[in-house]
DNA sequence: CCCGGAACCTGAAGGC
DNA sequence: TGCCTTCAGGTTCCGG
């Protein structure tokens, strides 16, 4: 799953390739993934633009256009991008999209599930909007996060997946912050003690970090670009944990729903 | 405003 | 072996 890390990882591999080139064309191969917009405007608009720079906002990638457009992308769950060329006999299986280079490169987007998106805006504002501060950010404080989690009465967990509140962090990062800070993620986010939340911030910002320095994880379908694959999940305690065992105390990591979403925890080591 | 659950999707995995 | 059901989870939407 592509949280902040791994599109982090995505927008430092790719940017080098594409920045300065300039779309010839673009390939909908799923039309359905533009969203906001008549797929054919949003192909006029896109075309022979040169890209200026490539950033990252949360779990957004961010293409910045000559025009002064920007082309938001969003992997969702299962979305990866590729670089290949044009003298590739095929795009690769599942892909949704293909952008064309003036250089002969394509970037494929590919996701099996379909749920990945494109949209072209004339600024950022709009998802700009839908995010707190990044994790790592200067703007993401002791006070704002402690502020946060008092207002609130939801599962912590589900707390820190709102992207309002911070950005960028997913399933797999959350559940090993929790881990790392000793929380059960089913606990009221009011009902954490001060030394609580401050283990808990700082778990926070160290996965996150750590995530980014082993270049993204690699489970289920997420690829970088140029073909490789990140570690960072080498280093979970918790998260898709396949022989279900705590890598602190040896005991079972088990398996919960807290709002939906698929959660691993350690009984003994979160409370 | 806040909370929880469903919808969007389809491949993979598990059950019978 | 093969069909059928269930699960996965980022984001948005909707009902209470």
């Amino acid at each position: 799953m592509p949280e902040l890390p791994e599109v982090e990882t995505v927008k430092n591999q790719l940017a080098p390739h594409i920045t300065g080139r300039t779309i010839t064309n673009v390939s909908l191969l799923w039309e359905r993934m533009v969203k906001g917009q008549d797929p054919t405007e949003f192909l006029t608009l896109v075309t022979g633009q040169k890209i200026m720079d490539v950033t990252r906002h949360g779990k957004y990638l961010i293409v910045h256009l000559g025009s002064g457009n920007k082309l938001i992308l969003h992997l969702k769950m299962t979305g990866s991008l590729i670089l290949g060329n044009k003298t590739d006999a095929e795009p690769p299986q599942y892909a949704r999209a293909i952008i064309h280079l003036d250089d002969g490169q394509n970037v494929y987007f590919r996701d099996p599930r379909k749920f990945g998106v494109m949209k072209l805006v004339a600024d950022t504002k709009e998802i700009d909007a839908k995010l707190g501060p990044e994790p790592l950010a200067e703007d993401f404080t002791m006070q704002y996060f402690s502020d946060g989690l008092g207002k609130r009465t939801a599962p912590v967990k589900a707390f820190i997946l709102e992207q309002k509140f911070i950005a960028g962090v997913g399933n797999m990062y959350a559940d090993e912050a929790l881990f790392a800070a000793g929380i059960d993620p089913r606990r009221p986010a009011n009902s954490l003690k001060k030394t609580e939340i401050k283990r808990l911030y700082t778990a926070i910002r160290e996965v996150i970090a750590a995530g980014i320095k082993y270049g993204g994880a690699s489970v289920v379908t997420y690829y970088h670009p140029d073909g490789s694959v990140g570690t960072a999940h080498e280093h979970f305690n918790v998260a898709h944990n396949q022989k279900k065992i705590c890598t602190v105390c040896g005991g079972p990591v088990e398996r919960i729903v807290v709002r939906g979403r698929g959660t691993y925890y350690c009984p003994r080591c979160q409370k």
